[in-house]
DNA sequence: CATGAATGAGACTTCATTCAT
DNA sequence: TATGAATGAAGTCTCATTCAT
């Protein structure tokens, strides 16, 4: 390794502070919106002046970048796990649904601003991750329904597509209004929505 | 008409033209957010010059109060409609997720749009009604669900106020990916979610 | 005169319009300060639309224009007479003084806007006028100042230079405060006025 | 000192640049007026660009109200000073036209912008205490001439308010000539205007 | 004569970013 | 590591002006 590294990605000595002021970064950025953020309001938030947080980041982006990435690579480790355990189709959805909801709980500002920024953001070359988890995404939900519609576990009159959207969809919304640290545990939360989404809110006949 | 008569809104005699142009701000905004959409961007997308807007609104928050205040005056409409109509709760919740198909059917970036901006904008004194309407929607959408657990059709083991987040949000976040004109028409879409959210996915034992 | 008479100084036909129009303008130019004043603002006044003050106006600045020209036009009239008198040196500065009165009285706001903004316009070559009149003003006043000290008439132990500024400022800014129909009619203040500059506002020993 | 002091005002740590800019922008408003000044007019002078004004300074209109409002708090340490002397009424219209003057030597460009800009200004909440020293002045001149004429100093057949408004014009509008450096020292010149206000400009019979 | 709509230049302001200290 | 000051691009908005109707 040379010794003129250059800047950025600074030092991985001290990887501490960086996490820090990615978690201050992330909470900013959910709470009023990536473009809505001003590189002030984050060294406001994390008691420093807006140029001293280029000593650590290239850029706003380079920030959001590695807010997302290293969400989604948590995300998929704990995916993969379950996707590889070999379980049933409604025990899968459990799982995942369940996994999702600890990952909310751990990265509620990172959930938050997938939802709401990666739209616009996989047209950037940079975060073409993000379309491409979306596709395993889609592949993994998708497959897992598939495989319960053909071994009747799951119901055949429901288009598979709406369906899955609405999965998808009922859990991470959630992101939007849940707290970490209130009433309910994720796995609760994750119990809860189960019910509703695989026995529906209305009482059987 | 007197000739004295300006105030902002510009001339309520062509509402024609506005009516085009807050189509054209909404596609824009709802495509690419609020905040990163430009004024010229919507210019462009309305062929004129950027200043040339100025004629006909105030500004570019006028035009998003306009988009945000027409769509949930409409949809009130449809809503105190069916909340007057005297039915059982499973009915009532029916008929509000079916008006609230027909309405993204109708007002899709409109929807998007109040999905993805209300959160900050309830901090302006002049989007004050946004969190009015807010508080009007969980209040129909509890009472109802409230009724049906207290007259046996809705399942009594659900938490309440999770159950109204799980209707609530499985019917908006459609907005996001619905699109006019496809495949389904809103009262379909409308049929299938109320299978899913009433019934569940899962095949009955 | 050719049949192709071109657009602007459009008709003299309707000279009464053009005048309204243009006291209307002064007014608000008075009151507010040229730069500030909007054209929109000159219109709603005058009860049109602003692009219809393009029919009887080049521009805004020709309407400044017009206003100053024809105030200092009639204001020469009237010093030129005076000074075409063969008055005492202290009877000059007595009909000059009440002369300026009652033009301050006409054309207040004329007055008021040549105070304020006449230093920035003498740099437009169109406004040269300006400092032309400037020239004689300061000519006629400095030479009567000047035959009134030679004559015994006014002290000479005072910087002619400063006691002119004084005099002349003494008069001018009047105009930032006077109110056509109130209390003191024009020569009434002049009056008053004159006894100050001459005799001062001490008892005499 | 805390970390955390943002506000506007950006920091009072470096007052030095803050006061060169402010002299800089006030020279420029008080030879084209604050509206015609544009913001990259007051930068080119400072020798930087448009937006880096704004490191330092909220708004062109702050920069304004600071140039005002330190003036006029300056003026009334002076004033204070020579209202609470208990001097006679003649001596103390003496002592405030000297102290006038000097405070033109001293601030020119902030008396030429508040002449011509305070009556516009009074309009806007912020400046407000335009208004406020507006009256305290009228107060102090009007009780010291009647003071004076009570006493005999003073003559009686005057109009009191146009006396005061003709000394405080009079006065005043020396800022918008007078260049500081120049032939006279604000003292001989205060002493040269007291006399032509005191015991006029004619010669005494 | 006047309107309604648009133009286009330019204003104030914001903000990500840089860099010497 | 952090600060203070500046840059420069871009954004929202204003306004004098034009012109077909």
């Amino acid at each position: 390794m040379s010794a003129t590294k250059k800047k950025s990605q600074a030092n991985a000595a001290a990887p501490e502070r960086r996490r820090e002021l990615l978690e201050t970064a992330a909470e900013v950025f959910a709470a009023q919106g990536y473009n809505a953020t001003t590189v002030r309001q984050i060294a406001d938030a994390a008691g420093m002046l807006a140029g001293s947080l280029y000593y650590h980041f290239d850029s706003k982006e380079s920030m959001l970048d590695e807010i997302l990435s290293s969400f989604l690579t948590e995300l998929w480790e704990g995916y993969d796990t379950v996707l590889a355990a070999g379980l049933g189709p409604r025990e899968t959805i459990e799982a995942l649904v369940t996994e999702s909801f600890r990952e909310i709980d751990r990265h509620r500002a990172a959930v938050a601003i997938y939802q709401k920024e990666s739209r616009h953001l996989t047209d950037l070359p940079r975060f073409h991750y993000l379309a491409d988890s979306q596709r395993r995404f889609e592949k993994a939900w998708l497959g897992t329904l598939e495989r319960g519609v053909a071994g009747g576990v799951f119901r055949a009159d429901l288009d598979i597509r709406l369906a899955y959207r609405f999965v998808r969809d009922t859990v991470w919304v959630a992101a939007s209004w849940y707290r970490p640290g209130g009433r309910h545990r994720p796995e609760e939360i994750a119990r809860q929505y189960l019910s509703m989404v695989l026995d529906g809110i209305a009482v059987r006949p």
